[in-house]
DNA sequence: CAATTGATTGTTGTCTGACAAATATGACAT
DNA sequence: ATGTCATATTTGTCAGACAACAATCAATTG
């Protein structure tokens, strides 16, 4: 009858984030209605206004409406705001994942080559040097979450100092990428060499002020995380054993 | 000592708007609290509850957040989710409209090319008969209005026809760009001919499956309407006359 | 008999009042 | 000067109540 909440932030936002999983997981499809509140209330043995705050902060996320006497509807997909940080690491838990992560590195190849030409352009010497610092770290790094860590500074460096702030939201995109490659591919020491190589090649673009090369390495870097992934693809089940992922 | 509300929808929706677009708009700049919620809740004559939902929404959006006893913080630029439909309205009346229509058009010269280029190689058929559909009215269109709906739906749809889902949320931004385009410029006749010409080309390359021309017809397109914003400018100072835009 | 009207009912929207939890502030003791 | 502790303030949570509203079905009426 009752069920645990997993979450141990405030109580309204486990709640949003029990629902949340739910309905991105596919449990209440598109158009659906949602158990009233009451139901979510005595459920997981919280009042109804921690329900009712944790519905209000799906619904400003775009997963449902509210309406009297109706109840809480899910919105079709396509009003999701799948670019939201929570969605996000909700939607990469969902079956489908590799599809998901396919989904998400074509989107990358669409924005992160232009957002590094724009940084070769504009960016400050102290976004450069975040953007350097970042990269040095990967390749000195010497544990591999660490590294990851440091890729994913050196890519949000990179989308920061584009100068353009809309590109900013996108920097969930690329951390949930990131940690979908880290749990998905293998690499070995000279495809870390090599990744490293490639960043290094970005770096100098943004740092030598080349939008055309910055943006041609981006792509090259891009490129091979799909070869990856394919690698994966192509060794049968698609894998989850947690190693060395690069992007 | 209390204010009247705005908005018509409910009163946690209404609340939500007033607070989220004075953080948009600057009064509550970054880092700084906003006051208590007894303070709202007696400003705008509703109860805490519904002061509280309001934070909630605006939380989910990444505007602020709350920590008992400190109060509601905003957070820093960055954190916001600057393609949430809400704030994208909020920041379009703010101060430094141009600057942001700028950056709008920025972003949509990264992304709608290559959105237009994977629906010239994925679009279904239904899809394509939605655009074509969408460009045949914005050229029988007699109103203004008409035509700049006829076009949203024209740019919508492609984003739909690229198959990537995580494109789909750019559509506000879209929608925000079309509708500040629509208040700034002016377009003459000929310009309205040349500007239907250019999404005829889209949708041409779209129909007829090359990804490049449809990339380049895009790239044209938004040239086009940059162009139209310099003119503007040139003019002198930036008119919010009400007239026809394009995109 | 069909169609409109009306009552019923279940759900969200809002209000009120209260207490718990957490933390910044300042007083106090060391 | 520094660390400790009490206090006050704010958010977090709870409980119960009523209003608004729409979907459903029965009753009334043309």
């Amino acid at each position: 009858m009752t069920e645990a909440l997993r979450g141990r932030g405030s109580a309204h936002e486990a709640v949003a984030e029990a629902i949340g999983r739910r309905i991105v997981q596919g449990e209440f499809p598109p158009g659906s209605v949602l158990p009233a509140e009451a139901q979510w209330s005595s459920r997981y043995q919280v009042s109804r206004s921690v329900v009712r705050e944790a519905i209000k902060m799906l619904s400003a996320k775009g997963l449902l409406t509210s309406r009297p006497k109706v109840g809480s509807r899910v919105k079709e997909r396509r009003r999701w705001n799948l670019l939201d940080h929570d969605i996000l690491a909700w939607y990469a838990e969902a079956p489908g994942r590799r599809e998901f992560l396919g989904t998400l590195q074509e989107f990358r190849k669409i924005f992160e080559p232009e957002a590094a030409a724009l940084a070769a352009s504009r960016r400050s010497e102290k976004q450069m040097r975040a953007i350097s610092e970042a990269c040095a770290e990967m390749g000195q790094a010497r544990t591999l979450p660490e590294r990851s860590a440091a890729d994913v500074r050196f890519h949000l460096g990179i989308l920061e100092a584009s100068g353009n702030e809309m590109l900013l939201p996108l920097g969930a995109l690329i951390e949930s990428a990131l940690e979908n490659l880290f749990m998905i591919i293998t690499r070995q020491a000279d495809d870390l060499r090599h990744a490293q190589a490639l960043h290094e090649d970005i770096e100098r673009g943004i740092r030598l002020g080349r939008p055309l090369a910055a943006r041609r390495a981006v792509r090259r870097l891009l490129a091979d995380s799909d070869a990856m992934l394919h690698r994966v693809d192509q060794r049968g089940a698609a894998g989850t054993d947690p190693a060395s992922g690069g992007g």
